[in-house]
DNA sequence: TACGCCATCCAAAGCGCTTTGAAAGGCGAG
DNA sequence: CTCGCCTTTCAAAGCGCTTTGGATGGCGTA
């Protein structure tokens, strides 16, 4: 059933059965409602590419995934953040669609999906450090928001982010409190901007507190169970181990337990661990009591946000861009305790 | 830039430019070359929408995740799945569009999807042992495949599945072989037709061994860290405990092995554990060798040979449809030993 | 020279919708 | 009764592409 049937069905013209159905005030309101019941009674459904090709818009948020960062840090947030982010989207009307890039054709992907007119904006994630897509995306024109920060760039952007400077140096402090001198940073890898604020807030706790940062207690690496283990089985199996760590991700936090028990360690007693939790819901921190001790932040709560910034700066495309700055909250668990004497 | 404006600056007529592009015999390989460098240089791409209208296809694979369904087994396996067919939709040409739907409104969104001719076909996750989505979608007819089977459907469809039953018949003849006779099951819930499989082999491998099926060392939970940890604990706290657990999950598997530790166990010695691993990429199991002994399937791959198959049918409408069965790999880790004297 | 046949290219219709510009009808004011 | 003004409805253009059904011209053949 298209409009053009719908509109014979009716005895009326297609142009007023558009404007009954899109709400317009030229529409009697017996009519409207007449409209409307026999759209509903026949199951129409505008046709999307039709909708799209006479009002210019996709109605569709694209999410662009590099095929280098499937590994790093995207998979595990990613169900959360994009389920976060796809319904705050249907809320508003837009659908979610994926793209995969391969490395370095980045460019040609972003050109392509403008070109197509597939989307009517993007969202990153992940940024490094210095991101050229952020440059890239404002040449072309393409509406975007991302998800973090990327240092280099001063140019003024979307984007919502964790506090990510301020979480860590809080989660050193509170280690520092507890008595520990000798604390390790096992990081994600540092060419992404998360990371180097983690770092930053990791080493200006530190100074502030007067301790020397050690480089050989901080690795950084991709986030996973596999090398948040042997990460810390080499921090464990050194000279002077630390009394405490800090890690990046619930996910190298799972590695980094698994190698402490298998060095016949206890958390929380013969050393504190504490993890950035991004409050994945099927990987929660334990049920009521925290299994570990957590700076806590929803990155569903996050892509939700980033989406109405990024929808809101499409239907006004000349409104200055907004950001977000997210506090992450200190949960106190079971995995961090005073420094062994 | 669109194909008017090429067109007009080649002084050749949309139809040529538009075959040429298309890769249509009627045009001379001069003008088809002289076409393409235009385009090329131009960065000329064809509106989604507007092929998308002329043709009637949207070129678009859909999947639909119900929203009762995001805690449960979902998010984990998602992102693999998903990365996989997805590389495979974009290698034919496809892309990848999310739909979140919320609980009993799956009929509506089916027909929506369908009506607005936004995909042209979808692919469908966990299925339960009844699953009406099914027939629904034969109904409407809207193409689709699955991830999984579903038990009461007799209909043939298209679907891709791990033999669930064999490998779970596999790891409990292991585990016997072993010497283990209280043998548990972690299971999914058991309304997935997944869960009821793996159920169907550990029991069918029981009762060949002449073992009696014990009820009490049976559960089934979404498949979450902390719901494996508690079963574990229950299991562990139980008069006549387990010496082997089978679960259904690599992240209960994580959970289970919390519980074990805890209890002052060691895992492949006091007790020993076999776990599925959809070989996700961010959750290794292990480097080299394996932390856990597990039947092994990668999700990814699924997801791969699903989308061809679905491909294909939307291709050849009128086909039989597709399925493939996959077996699991029994690889041995660290995690599984001879039953304790 | 005349004819027919390819190879090559084109004009125009159509996909299903929105939206502009205009017509038709109803009604009160003059 | 006529005029002008709303309200309600409509016909048609246009979004950017594909595709049908020609047109055009060059070339070999008779």
């Amino acid at each position: 059933m298209n409009l053009k049937q719908l509109a014979e069905e009716l005895g009326l013209s297609q142009t007023t059965v558009s404007r009954a159905l899109n709400g317009y005030p030229e529409v009697s309101e017996g009519t409207r409602r007449r409209v409307q019941e026999a759209a509903e009674q026949h199951n129409y459904r505008p046709n999307t590419r039709a909708k799209g090709l006479a009002t210019g818009r996709s109605m569709m948020i694209g999410h662009v995934i590099p095929a280098s960062t499937q590994h790093e840090m995207v998979n595990p947030v990613f169900g959360d953040f994009v389920a976060g982010a796809s319904i705050a989207c249907a809320n508003r009307g837009y659908d979610t669609m994926f793209t995969r890039v391969d490395d370095g054709d980045e460019e040609a992907a972003y050109r392509s999906l403008m070109g197509k007119g597939s989307v009517d904006g993007v969202i990153l994630q992940v940024p490094k450090i210095h991101d050229s897509r952020i440059a890239l995306l404002k040449r072309i024109g393409l509406p975007f928001a991302v998800h973090g920060r990327s240092s280099d760039v001063t140019d003024s952007y979307n984007w919502v982010d964790v506090n990510n400077t301020s979480a860590f140096r809080r989660a050193t402090e509170f280690l520092i409190d507890l008595g520990h001198r000798r604390i390790a940073l096992i990081n994600g890898l540092e060419i992404m901007d998360f990371a180097k604020r983690r770092r930053d807030g990791y080493t200006s706790a530190l100074e502030a507190a007067g301790i020397a940062v050690d480089p050989s207690l901080m690795s950084s690496e991709e986030m996973t169970e596999v090398s948040g283990h042997h990460q810390t089985r080499d921090l464990l199996e050194s000279a002077t181990p630390p009394t405490a760590i800090l890690v990046a991700s619930m996910i190298s936090a799972l590695g980094v337990r698994r190698a402490i028990e298998e060095a016949g360690l206890k958390m929380g007693k013969d050393i504190s661990v504490i993890t950035h939790d991004d409050d994945l819901s099927y990987l929660k921190n334990g049920q009521d009591v925290p299994i570990f001790t957590a700076t806590r932040s929803s990155v569903r709560n996050a892509g939700s946000i980033l989406a109405e910034i990024l929808i809101d700066s499409i239907a006004t495309p000349l409104s200055p861009p907004r950001h977000k700055l997210l506090e992450a909250e200190l949960v106190v668990g079971r995995s961090t305790g005073p420094a062994p004497a």
